[in-house]
DNA sequence: GCCAACGTTGGC
DNA sequence: GCCAACGTTGGC
């Protein structure tokens, strides 16, 4: 039996790097990178398993929202962004040895047929619980309960068969 | 160990 | 562009 699948949204800015982006990328797949936050650190590094499913959020731009759904390919390995003195993420405290920061491999499952906005998860009573729509919820990797998740990507117009 | 100052996130 | 919320830093 293999180990169950977990759900978690992830953020990324449209400008810096879009869904569309994603899917455009070789392999529809990418370094998620660049998180500098000790308990995003850890969810990457610890939590997000290969076949999990991901809610692929732009935040940054109007209107926020879950474009797509991206799947984890690479579970966390230390982001290399940390080692470079000219990428913006450089961080020189971090030791190779004994890296700091973590990223995973996403890769593109499919885009929603219908953006489902930061109002649209609002107004749904079966999200309320949901940590993208608490106050001052900033954490740019969150973990989504299946119930979630399967509701916002129905909100989307996917049906659950897409996504086995 | 407290907490004020500061920087960042991100919706609005 | 504003600013509330939150995390981090650093003086004491």
């Amino acid at each position: 039996m293999p180990p169950k699948r977990s759900y978690w949204l992830v953020k990324s800015e449209p400008d810096e790097f879009s869904y569309a982006d994603l899917v455009a990328a070789r392999g529809s797949t990418t370094l998620w990178d660049g998180v500098r936050n000790y308990q995003a650190r850890n969810t990457l590094r610890d939590d997000m398993k290969r076949g999990d499913l991901v809610l692929y959020y732009h935040s940054n731009t109007k209107p926020p929202g879950v474009a797509g759904v991206a799947e984890v390919v690479r579970e966390g390995y230390p982001d290399p962004t940390q080692f470079d003195p000219k990428d913006s993420h450089f961080d020189a405290g971090s030791d190779e040895a004994d890296p700091r920061w973590f990223a995973v491999d996403l890769k593109a499952r499919a885009e929603l047929d219908a953006y489902v906005s930061i109002s649209d998860l609002k107004a749904n009573p079966n999200l309320s619980e949901m940590a993208v729509v608490q106050r001052g919820q900033r954490l740019s990797v969150q973990p989504v309960t299946a119930s979630e998740f399967r509701e916002v990507v129905k909100m989307g117009g996917l049906k659950a068969a897409d996504l086995r």
